[in-house]
DNA sequence: GCAGTTGTTTAGGCGCGCTTAAATATTTAT
DNA sequence: ATAAATATTTAAGCGCGCCTAAACAACTGC
């Protein structure tokens, strides 16, 4: 088994992937801003995705995935990700610079192809992005307690999980700011006039983050001991 | 800089430069056969490739690669020859099952992707099949001792380099006689009725070749040890 | 309910890389 | 030297994925 679809059939079952997952269907028009395409060209894919048997497209209102197509999508999302932690991780590149290679790499392989890499690379759960890696079953575990940062309130100790946007400029911002997947920080203060929050990280060294950054930011609230040291329930 | 030229451009190039290695020149029929296309086809694609300025091409007569041609038909082989290193080796994957993977990697990524893969790997020399691995410069060093196995002498000792041939079956039966690159072997007898030969390796255990293995097995000549152990020359 | 705005679809067309079939050039054999 | 065989090129066309422009449908606001 080489490759599901082409391309770009994958890369319409990714965007209608995310957009199902945000507004319950994917607009033709939504779509086609994903993809830096015209309307015009999703209405002919779409027909092509139905008859392949991978959407469920009704005309003038969306496409939602089949499970075929869904299961496709998240293939695919699998790969890109595995993909991102190999270019990171193993040769070295700064992770606002993998975007552009998983994207190609993320159609290349099979599901043993796919296995292969995953266990080579230790069976990762997130990307270096802090976005999970489904399994080879299509599964993934969200992580419930994981939220924005711009909802912590003051005194939380909390771990940076994630971003919610990859943009090169973002990152290469926090790299500035130092802020790191898994580092822990702390709630100083907050300044309602402009949204901007102080923090200091466990070195207790204080940064200052703008509403912006917060709002684009990943965080998991660190429980405060309370007696019981086992916070799994 | 993402890709020099177009998927089918790159293997256009690639197949020329194998062919004008052979045989000076590279023939439209010869070209087809070897991207199993027709020759309608190729005419269209050399004129396109000639006015790249990556193609020299004479109408009846072939084609030839222009420097910058070369340059781009050796860096795509520098990349395949790389990911077939990594397969194998990162990926676990067997000899015989990387070239599929390999003509769809090769494609991807510029030449700093291709240094960090090269780094990655410790900048091996040759690929899982023994042919040279190109630097960063395009260049590299074919090992002017190595010949095919069907010139060996009685007596002599060699090790293995590599292979003339990629076909899976043949790979498979290579794993079968447990002839592996860099093994040693010595030379007990040849057979003229049907060019089959006898060696034993080096536990000293003897495998029977037939003319046809012997004819696609690059061995590398072991000098017999006569007073001067520094045979480098 | 109706006009106007927005979103979607159809129609026609384009570049890429490929095909087959016919025309043309080159080489080989007699 | 000429006819036959072989190799190459041109011509027409196809599928894919895309575009623009125009027609059409579906939501607005009044």
């Amino acid at each position: 088994m080489k490759r599901s679809g082409s391309i770009s059939q994958e890369n319409y079952l990714k965007a209608i992937l995310k957009l199902q997952h945000e507004h319950g269907i994917a607009s033709n028009q939504a779509i086609a801003e994903k993809l830096t395409a015209t309307p015009a060209a999703v209405t002919g894919m779409l027909h092509k995705l139905t008859e392949l048997g991978w959407v469920e497209y009704t005309a003038y209102q969306g496409a939602k995935l089949t499970a075929k197509g869904r299961q496709i999508a998240i293939s695919t999302i699998r790969k890109h990700r595995l993909w991102e932690v190999f270019l990171v991780e193993k040769l070295q590149f700064k992770w606002d610079a993998v975007h552009q290679w998983a994207e190609e790499l993320e159609h290349i392989g099979d599901a043993d192809f796919t296995n292969r890499l995953d266990a080579f690379l230790g069976s990762p759960s997130t990307d270096p992005h802090g976005d999970p890696i489904p399994d080879s079953n299509g599964d993934w575990k969200g992580n419930e307690r994981v939220f924005s940062a711009d909802a912590l309130t003051r005194k939380q100790k909390f771990t940076v999980r994630g971003v919610s946007n990859s943009a090169s400029d973002f990152l290469r911002h926090l790299d500035a700011l130092k802020i790191q997947l898994g580092k822990h920080f702390e709630v100083m203060d907050y300044f309602p006039f402009d949204g901007s929050w102080e923090w200091k990280d466990d070195q207790g060294i204080p940064i200052r983050v703008s509403r912006e950054v917060a709002g684009q930011l990943l965080v998991e609230a660190i429980p405060s001991n309370r007696g019981n040291k086992n916070q799994e329930s």
